[in-house]
DNA sequence: GTATAAACTTAGAAGTATCTAACAAATAAG
DNA sequence: CTTATTTGTTAGATACTTCTAAGTTTATAC
């Protein structure tokens, strides 16, 4: 029999990625979750087998994967750990947006609650991550705001960078070689259809021609709604 | 064939162990890693194997355990994460020094030496940490000062408290509640030879009676050499 | 100096986390 | 609608970390 309470790092990163996984839609499919973990399928179905005992997780044969209420909440108190984490580490610490993420990765598993709390504290508790993300709050709740990407704009669309899809080193590095931070400015001056690129214009100065890659991995507002 | 350059949390407080334990001597022996690490004399036995075989440890059946020259750095350069959490918890982030051990003990096992060469920077590259213990260099060289105990000091002794022995919470809590923190200047009244219990007037003011235990994991300087 | 106790070792088992290989079900393609 | 491909499952293997139980060696006591 298990304890539900006491998780692994392991089952805790399971956990994290089916909820990272379900964000908007309610399940996930076992081959995602594999490819997102790097294991094989054997191995997601082992681990789902234990999850599934301890009440976290949801799945029969064949059908895809969610989080059971307890398994959400369990979920979003490690986000939101991780959250408070890389936003301590560019706050407090100095350290660029795109170095803290794997660093995060590591401290988001610690069990001491007082540690994050603290964190909580000296932040003046931080709603959002360095990347735009949302922190979930001390019970699991968590603001689903869901931002349009940049590559589902149209063109003379004003917008302001808002969140970050994608809290990679190489991404975020690409971003900084360009001077692309949250709250910049940004107007669509052209769409190709054919590939997606689009021009943009930051600040009303600077010119840049971004990649679909690129544009589906921000997110923003609007800033003058046309009415 | 193992990879040399890469240990598991469980390898790295074996390691940490060993390094504590053979503080002043050279050789621990396997029962009282048992006993430190509270696990059972075969786990020691089988871990031995794994620390040998990586060239971390030395250690040949029914004699005591030694680590080689690159075990012991591998272990000093984990005090050395541990100590410097634990003053960047006490320094930055406002914990009591009674609360730390349990976080850094955690904390320590992090794979990112940017993150701890960050806090040494932000605390001016501190040479103890908060319970006077020394912090090892970036090499792995420490300074092996061996305060004496308290209960190594006799009647009048005039001492100030530069270290202590042991972090554990209740310990620190016991202190705490009698205000006794680094720094703070004794007077050996009294010991009673019977059981060891010392009367310590503490800055000229307040009178307290420790037992042997407590007077064992208080570690001094004499104030007044007298010459 | 033998008997007894303590310390140490070995062998074998269990749980976690992973894999490979073989097989089964569901989906896509013709 | 049958075939082929992708996706999912099971069984069995390995490495890690720990245990229990049984056996050995060293140290202690008389």
């Amino acid at each position: 029999m298990y304890f539900c309470c006491v998780n692994s790092n392991t089952e805790e990163n399971y956990l994290k990625a089916i909820f990272l996984l379900t964000d908007g839609v309610s399940e996930v499919q076992p081959k995602e979750l594999s490819e997102s973990l790097g294991v094989k399928m054997s191995t997601i179905n082992s681990m789902m087998k234990r999850l599934v005992e301890k009440g976290l997780v949801e799945h029969t044969s064949y059908r895809p994967i969610s989080l059971t209420k307890s398994g959400r909440k369990m979920a979003a108190l490690i986000i939101r750990k991780h959250r408070l984490t890389e936003m301590f580490l560019v706050e407090k610490m100095e350290f660029g947006w795109e170095e803290v993420h794997e660093i995060a990765e590591q401290v988001e598993h610690i069990k001491s609650p007082i540690f994050f709390e603290k964190m909580n504290e000296m932040l003046g508790s931080p709603k959002q991550d360095p990347h735009g993300s949302s922190i979930p709050d001390l019970n699991g709740n968590i603001d689903n705001v869901n931002y349009p990407k940049l590559s589902d704009c149209e063109k003379n669309a004003e917008l302001s960078l808002v969140a970050v899809n994608n809290s990679s080193e190489d991404f975020l590095k690409f971003l900084n070689a360009r001077k692309i931070s949250l709250g910049v400015r940004m107007k669509v001056l052209s769409v190709e259809s054919f590939d997606g690129n689009m021009t943009i214009l930051f600040n009303e100065k600077r010119e840049e021609v971004l990649s679909k890659i690129v544009c589906d991995r921000l997110l923003v507002t609007q800033l003058n709604p046309s009415k």
